[in-house]
DNA sequence: GGCTATTACGGAAATCGTAACCATG
DNA sequence: CATGGTTACGATTTCCGTAATAGCC
């Protein structure tokens, strides 16, 4: 199970052709349908359907423990290269768009206590962040996600790096003002409930029938919604892949769906009706692998400190 | 970064030789001399020191992943030869000193279910029950640890295994009865308090100081107990590698030093001593890969159903 | 001088590319 | 028959063992 043998299969799988991997990865066809033959001949099983390709069973298996190999691998070799090289002078941070936010201001404070250095900013997909911090690309990273009170964040890599809790906020779900549940609460609406304030509080069960916007990046994935609420299923009716928030935004309004989010980022052009049932908040945390760099600690101290 | 490489490096590693490691591999000393050299020119820094041999700090990061990578690769093969290969009609069940407490009874219950069945149990450290149930040489384990009130054990492997929750229990320190603590509390105990039923209650950070037991495959390690209170340090004063409860025990009432165990262990030669402090538990889980096999899923049910 | 890691070198094996082959749509 | 995966084969490289060399107690 070289690495290469592993990385071979994984481009393959998630190009679906021998040809199309060997080219991402400056290969012969030929090179990787060897590459293949000794992974299934090293198992004892098949891993690929062939024409068209697509993994077995045995296959499935392989590929979820194959890319947090490689990414480990990567890790690995950055954090030894951490040790070695001295630290950078820039500063790199990475972060999911929803949790990049409130950056703004506190990038400003570092520049203004480290004027010389630059300052970089790049969104990204919330699994992206971490792995851009694991293999030295950032040195900082800021994700977002869905998790229970307090809890940490489920990420990738987990070990070898650190994650300092930095906000927790309620989620909502927004919908667009002509909707059932945008009004107060009546009888007639399913699956709305009379709270305090007069606004509606929703129970994310009742609303598995719902035509939901999947929006993974950005929102609340609906896959971990199902998972919160356990067997049943969110099914998207809209899939965005995107990244910007007034997209989103609009593709609500629009109708095309709903969508949870922290309460903060629902505009009032939408409603945004506040979710209560399985204890599910929106947290973000910093990642980082050692804050060595005086930058890189005085950033998180400033989003740290905050709250 | 060949596995084969890390291999080499984490058994060259913990031999303390490059000789004794190429003897435990059956490889030559040159050839983990060369597999050495490999890794270094690759990764661009020295990773140990020679003679004596001992890792250098960019050999530490390594050592940190290897481990790790090594065990998931070995996972991946396994999840995939159990996709393959059909259910065992056997049952092997792995489990650390403490978690194994309880067990019996529902061993025997599952074995009335299915009186065919051959059943195995094996006690082993913490981390080797986990890496065994993910190298699919057992298929059910049970570790126990300490973690916050229903928090997950922080497992290694987590990703590709499933994990129940079982039992959570007080902690206690155990001490022998001649001993300041172990009277009623009195204002000249240091660290003491009063508490409900005459017994003390004890705040863990008071007792940093104290004469340590580190048990690390028994009792909670002090480590753990180290992460917990913060930066502060518990010294072990002796140490106990065994798996052996009454051993330790035994190692308590004749003085050598305290240790923090589940309060139901505590045999009543001893003064249990309730830990109140940093919300600490300690906890057992259920680790498996699948519960295809239908005594396993019986066990579970048994281990789950209770409390 | 004894123990242990490194270097030199040669044979065996693995790796990848070219090219011929074969199967499916 | 055309696209795309497989197989055959040979050049190059890698890998490991033997053996000679060098560094530290």
């Amino acid at each position: 199970m070289d690495p290469h043998l592993l990385r071979t299969f994984v481009a393959v799988a998630d190009c679906g052709s021998f040809s199309a991997a060997a080219e991402r990865l400056g290969y012969t066809q030929s090179a990787v349908s060897q590459h293949i033959a000794a992974l299934e001949s090293d198992l004892g099983t098949p891993l690929l359907h062939r024409r068209p390709v697509s993994p077995t069973p045995a296959g499935e298996r392989l590929l979820e423990h194959a890319g947090a190999i490689l990414l480990r691998l990567d890790a690995a070799r950055a954090d030894v290269r951490r040790t070695v090289a001295e630290p950078p002078s820039r500063l790199d941070v990475a972060a999911s768009p929803l949790a990049a936010r409130s950056l703004a201001p506190h990038l400003a404070a570092a520049r203004r206590t480290y004027p010389g250095t630059q300052l970089s900013l790049t969104i990204c997909p919330r699994a992206e962040v971490v792995e851009a911090v694991a293999t030295t690309f950032h040195t900082l990273g800021l994700v977002d996600g869905i998790s229970a009170p307090s809890d940490p964040l489920p990420l990738a890599v987990t070990a070898s790096l650190h994650t300092i809790p930095t906000t927790e906020e309620h989620l909502a779900v927004a919908i667009p003002r002509p909707h059932p549940l945008a009004r107060p609460a009546t009888p007639a609406a399913p699956g709305a409930r009379a709270a305090h304030g007069g606004l509606s509080v929703v129970d994310l069960v009742d609303l598995v029938d719902a035509r939901w916007i999947d929006a993974p990046d950005l929102a609340a994935p609906l896959a971990t919604l199902s998972a919160a609420v356990g067997a049943d299923r969110f099914r998207p009716a809209f899939s965005y892949t995107g990244t910007d928030l007034h997209t989103l935004l609009a593709l609500i309004e629009a109708g095309h769906g709903l969508a949870v989010l922290p309460a903060s980022t629902i505009t009032p052009n939408l409603a945004a009706v506040p979710l209560n049932t399985p204890r599910l908040v929106h947290r973000t945390e910093l990642v980082h692998a050692g804050l060595s760099v005086p930058v890189a600690k005085t950033l998180a101290d400033l989003l740290t400190a905050r709250q």
